[in-house]
DNA sequence: CGCAGTGATGGGAGCGCTCTCATGCCGAAA
DNA sequence: TTTCGGCATGAGAGCGCTCCCATCACTGCG
C-alpha cells in the first residue's frame, strides 16, 4: 500500500532524500540539474502538492492574508464599493500567490468570534481592516498583538497605524470650488453618518471649499446613510422647505447612490438636473449610462486602494522597515452631465 | 526568557501536562473540574490561542472552506448576485466557526494558479464552486481529487456532483404563464449568454411556458450579457424593428439589470411600461424603490443558497452519507408594478 | 484482602514540512 | 601527491498540535 504522498515519498520515488525534494519545490539553487529534473518528473507524474498546514507550521508563514469587512448588512453589496475593494485585494493576492481569507460580520456575537479568529496564530500572516467606523474594537485589539495589519480608511486614532486611504477631503473640496466656478449660489450637502471618517472628511472638505469660495451653506444640509433611498428622502426634504428662492441650486452627495436618489427627488419635484439643481457625487463607481443625466462625480480609485493595501501588508510581513505610514490616493472630479458643465476632468 | 506561548507552556504554568490543556481547550469531558478551572484561568490570563496550522496538521482539518468565483470581471460586483451569495456563505461560516477563503479569478493564468491553490492539501477542508460556466475545468479537476466540493448552479455534467441551485426553469415558466394570464399577445425574451446554465434554463422555461399558453415568441428574442446596458440595447433593437403591430407587449429579462435597461429603452421609445410593454425580470435582487416602475420579478433566494451550500459541504466533509445529491430552491414571481398586474405573489 | 474497573493524567509518536548542520565528493591549487 | 574550498546531498531536530496508550490512584465487589 502506497504511502501518503509527501516529501519523503516523492524523494523515495526519485531516489533522493526529503531535503532535496524540498529544495526543488522551493527553487533552491543548490541542486544539480540532473537531480532537479528527476524530482520534477516525479512531482509532475504524481501530482504532488506540498501540504499547506505543514509548511505553515514549519516556516511560520501561512501565505494567507485576511480582509476584514465590518457590518455585513444585507445592503452591503448594494454598494459597489466593497465589491471593488475585494476585487482589488483579490487581484493582488493572486498576483503574489497569496490566499485571501474574508472575514465579514454583522452583529456583535459575530464580531467577537471574528476578532478572536483573526488573531489566531498560524491562520493568517496579516490582515487588512476596512475602517468603516471611527472607533473600531478590532483595531484596538490588533494593536495589542504582533499581528501585522493595514487599515483602509482612517480610524479614530490614525497615528502609528499603517493605512491606505483616498483624499476624501480634497475631492469634496474640489466639488465645492466647482460649484462656485459654475456660478451656483445656494449649494447644499447630502452628508453621510458622521461615525465614518470618510463621511466626516467629505463633509469638512466640502464646507471648507464653500467658505473659501465665499459661498454659504445656510443650513442646506441633509443626512443619509449612503443609500439611494436616504439620498432621495433627504433631497426631497431640502427641496420641500422654504421659498423657491431658498431652494438649493447645487448639491454634493456623499455617495453615488445618494446622488441617484437625489436626482430622482429633483425630477419628482418637477425640476431639472442640472439646470435647476446641479449634482456632484462622491465615489465614481456607477457606470455612467446607468443614470440620467450621467453623474458628475469625485472618483476614488477603490481597486487601486485594495491592491496597494496588499502591497503594504506584504512589506510589513516581510519586515521591511522605513515605509511611509500612510498612503493617500488622490481623488479627481470627473465632469459628466449632472453638474451642467462641459465634460472633462477637473483637479 | 519566556517560552513561546503554546500548550506546553500553558501546561507548565497551570502545573499540568500538554495533554490536559489540550483536553480543556477541546472541551474533552475527562478532566476534573478543579484542573479545568485552573487551566482556564491560565488561558484567560495569558490570552493563549491554539496555533491553527499546528492544529490542522495534526487533526487533518483546517476549519477553512473555500468559495470559488470565476470571472471576476470589473463588472462582477455591479451585479448584486455575488455579493449576496458571499453574504450567505459568510453568515453560515461564521455560525459554525469556519473561516472563509475567497478565490476569485479573471484571466486564465489566474485560473491556473487558483486551481492548484484550491486543491492544495492542508489549505481548505472543502470548496464551494459557483458554476457560472457550463464547462468548468475546476470542477473536472476537483472530481479527480478527493477534495470535497459543492457546486452552486448546474455544471455541464451535473451527475454525481453535490449541488445547490434554484429553480430557474420554474420561475421563467411562471413568468410566461403570467404574461398569458394578463392577456399579452406578443411576448419577448431578453436572454443571457448560453454558456451559463442559469441562462439556458431561464430561456427554456420561458419558451416552454409560452407554448403551453399558446403564445408564439416569433423571433422576439434579444441576447445580452446580464448587464443593464446590454438589456437596454437589446430592447431598443427589439422595439426598433418591424411595424408597431409586431412590437412586443411583454418582455421577460434574464436579470434585474437587463430589465432595468429594457425599461429605459421602452421609455426612450416613447412607450409606457407596463401599459405598452410589461416587464418581468429574474433575480429580485434590486430594492423595489430603485426603479420606476417597481420591478416585477422572479425572486431567487441567493442568500439561502449560499448558506445551504455551506451546510451541504460541511456534511460531506463530516462524511455523512445518504444526502440528496442536489438541492433546488424554489423561485417565486413577485408582482410589483412593471408587469401591470395587481401586486402580490404568484406561483 | 485482593482484584478488576474507572476516571484523571502524562508521555510518546507522528502529522509533513523547513532549517541547520554534517558529510561526502569533486576539481583546483600547492 | 596532498590539501582545501565549495557544491550537492542527507540526516536530525523541531514547529505545536492531536491521538493513543500507559500509568496511577481510587472505588466497589467478590
Amino acid at each position: 500500500m502506497a504511502d501518503r504522498l509527501n516529501l519523503e515519498e516523492v524523494g523515495r520515488r526519485a531516489g533522493v532524500s526529503r531535503s532535496t525534494v524540498s529544495r526543488v519545490v522551493n527553487g533552491d539553487t543548490n541542486v544539480s540539474t540532473k537531480t532537479k529534473r528527476r524530482v520534477e518528473a516525479v512531482i509532475a507524474e504524481t501530482g504532488y502538492r506540498p501540504h499547506a498546514a505543514a509548511r505553515s507550521l514549519a516556516s511560520k508563514q501561512t501565505g494567507v492574508i485576511g480582509l476584514v469587512i465590518p457590518s455585513a448588512a444585507e445592503t452591503l453589496f448594494d454598494d459597489p464599493y466593497f465589491g471593488r475593494l475585494i476585487l482589488g485585494v483579490s487581484a493582488a493576492t493572486n498576483e503574489t500567490d497569496l490566499t485571501l481569507a474574508l472575514f465579514m460580520f454583522g452583529d456583535d456575537p459575530d464580531e467577537r468570534s471574528i476578532i478572536s479568529r483573526v488573531v489566531t496564530p498560524g491562520l493568517v500572516d496579516g490582515v487588512i481592516v476596512t475602517a468603516t467606523r471611527m472607533a473600531d474594537p478590532l483595531i484596538d485589539h490588533l494593536q495589542r498583538t504582533d499581528m501585522p495589519f493595514v487599515v483602509i480608511g482612517r480610524p479614530d486614532d490614525a497615528s502609528s497605524v499603517y493605512r491606505v486611504d483616498v483624499d476624501n477631503r480634497g475631492g469634496a473640496h474640489a466639488a465645492a470650488l466647482h460649484f462656485a466656478r459654475l456660478g451656483r449660489r445656494r449649494p447644499a450637502l447630502l452628508a453621510a453618518p458622521s461615525n465614518a471618517s470618510a463621511a466626516v472628511d467629505r463633509r469638512n472638505g466640502y464646507l471648507d471649499g464653500l467658505s473659501e469660495a465665499g459661498l454659504e451653506i445656510d443650513g442646506r444640509i441633509g443626512e443619509g446613510d449612503w443609500s439611494q433611498r436616504s439620498g432621495h428622502d433627504a433631497m426631497a426634504a431640502l427641496l420641500g422647505r422654504g421659498t423657491p428662492a431658498d431652494r438649493p441650486d447645487a448639491v454634493f452627495a456623499a455617495s453615488d447612490r445618494m446622488a441617484i436618489g437625489a436626482i430622482r427627488a429633483i425630477h419628482e419635484a418637477g425640476l431639472d438636473c442640472p439646470r435647476d439643481v446641479a449634482v456632484v457625487s462622491f465615489d465614481g463607481l456607477v457606470s455612467p449610462d446607468t443614470v440620467s443625466p450621467a453623474l458628475s462625480s469625485v472618483v476614488q480609485p477603490v481597486r487601486a486602494v485594495g491592491e496597494r493595501a496588499v502591497g503594504v501588508l506584504t512589506s510589513i510581513i516581510a519586515g521591511s522597515s522605513s515605509m511611509p505610514e500612510s498612503i493617500v490616493f488622490p481623488t479627481r472630479l470627473v465632469v459628466r452631465d449632472s453638474c451642467g458643465a462641459p465634460r472633462g476632468i477637473e483637479e
